[in-house]
DNA sequence: ATCGCGAATTGATCTGGGTCAATTTTTGAG
DNA sequence: CTCAAAAATTGACCCAGATCAATTCGCGAT
């Protein structure tokens, strides 16, 4: 370590080995709960893999290979049906953590759900056998994990009530809060706005609306001098009380 | 322990301290993570507590106190807001933990959801500062609450597509099998049928929709004959079969 | 058995958001 | 800068489920 131009570069998209001392969510992922020594564990499991928007991780009812940091890009947690329709269950960030099941007897278990990269997004996947090892070696690794579940459950469930019981306009309004928040961890914000992650279509499989549901509120929105857009994936600016007013309780 | 008459019972119905061994959730509940003899730590923090239908356990916004184990009777996890929409996210049975919020640096949470009895509850309550200790100091206990957080979060993302993306009448299907399935580990099924923990209203809450179009959809499928009930909230038989179909996806 | 009252069903009507169909805007390749 | 393809917006119309309003059912108390 220490001069900034590899020798040697790894030239393979999908197998470059990660090196956790330089990540980019080093310390704001789940592995801020080990210290440099023990992260050497970690670093010699992982390795680091590439996807194009569009591209998908793991499907829907594959047998689950493996648990995976975001550490670079947005991808989307979703279940669908044969049909059109389909439901974005959760939005993936850098630092979240991939990985929804895991059963103490190492029983084989399915993927429930389908990763899909929306932007350039790169993972750093660690194999299932050596993380669980390493889970049960470092408790508080394990502990931070569990904070991060209920915390993600606890979101899931708030997302029930937006499903559940919201108004289009509502839903909306939401969804801009919940991504202003979520970018906001990142960095990925200027002083008054905030790039959507998501296009029209994206957003109403998140929030359970049609495309054109979605164009309408966002329109009343903007007269209703709530936001301010330019182009449309880049809020200018927003009112971030009235947005909180609109997005009801 | 030997004889079925306690010579004294304890009186006060709030208070009343928990026998472990002879907990009815003993095995089927996080506690089945200890052995005899870790449990009896769990024993000497655990107190007993019984609600009446409608009595409330923990409201939204309180100031988290403790965590507790369902032992007997069925709950509903609820969000609402001023004016009458609710939501259900979650339903309660014996063997369910609550607690769904833990930080680390011991800060103190607010309750996220409201707590209410919907038959007889009897709970199982362990002061938070103990309980967390527990969990520090026995692994597998924390391991079985983090797969259990995780199978919530699987059954709230599931609920999720049910509510962003299903008819009525899918809904109404879908709540029918998943109660059957969570009755049934619990024995409180017959050989063919089973009963609705929960009134039209508070399904109605729980899968979005309005009593009275819960109860029309509940017409259709006896009309369809998929379903047969004796009395509004006890399913004599059902095609399994056609119920999945119905359910979608 | 029967009474009374909350729960459930049923009916009539209304409406928020879906569907189908054009435009218009944005984006990115050359 | 120009052009084509994709994404977003807008409009017209429709329908699943909400709302409002009676009945009817079913269960616990007497």
């Amino acid at each position: 370590m220490g001069h900034d131009h590899s020798a040697t570069v790894a030239p393979d998209e999908l197998s470059e080995p990660a090196v956790c001392a330089a990540c980019a969510v080093r310390n704001s992922s789940l592995c801020g709960a080990l210290s440099s020594e023990e992260i050497a564990d970690l670093n010699g499991i992982s390795r680091r893999k590439r996807l194009k928007p569009g591209q998908v991780h793991v499907i829907e009812g594959d047998v689950a290979r493996d648990f995976a940091n975001v550490t670079k890009g947005v991808a989307k947690l979703l279940r669908g049906a044969e049909d059109g329709r389909m439901q974005i269950v959760g939005l993936l960030l850098p630092s979240d953590f991939i990985g929804g099941t895991m059963r103490s007897d190492g029983a084989a278990v399915q993927e429930h759900y389908t990763i899909e990269a929306v932007s350039d997004l790169e993972l750093c996947i660690f194999p299932r056998d050596g993380f669980q090892e390493l889970l049960g070696r470092y408790p508080a690794l394990e502990r931070k994990l569990l904070e991060r579940t209920l915390n993600e459950l606890q979101l899931a469930r708030d997302w029930m009530v937006l499903l559940g019981r919201k108004t289009a306009r509502e839903r909306v309004a939401t969804f801009f809060l919940h991504v202003a928040e979520k970018m906001r961890n990142h960095g990925c914000h200027g002083a008054v706005g905030f790039d959507l992650p998501l296009g029209r279509g994206d957003i109403a499989d998140h929030i359970g609306l049609t495309i054109e549901t979605v164009s309408r509120q966002i329109t009343q929105l903007r007269k209703d001098g709530i936001i301010d857009m330019k182009g449309a994936r880049h809020i200018v600016s927003c009112d971030m009380d009235a947005l909180s007013e609109a997005s009801g309780f």
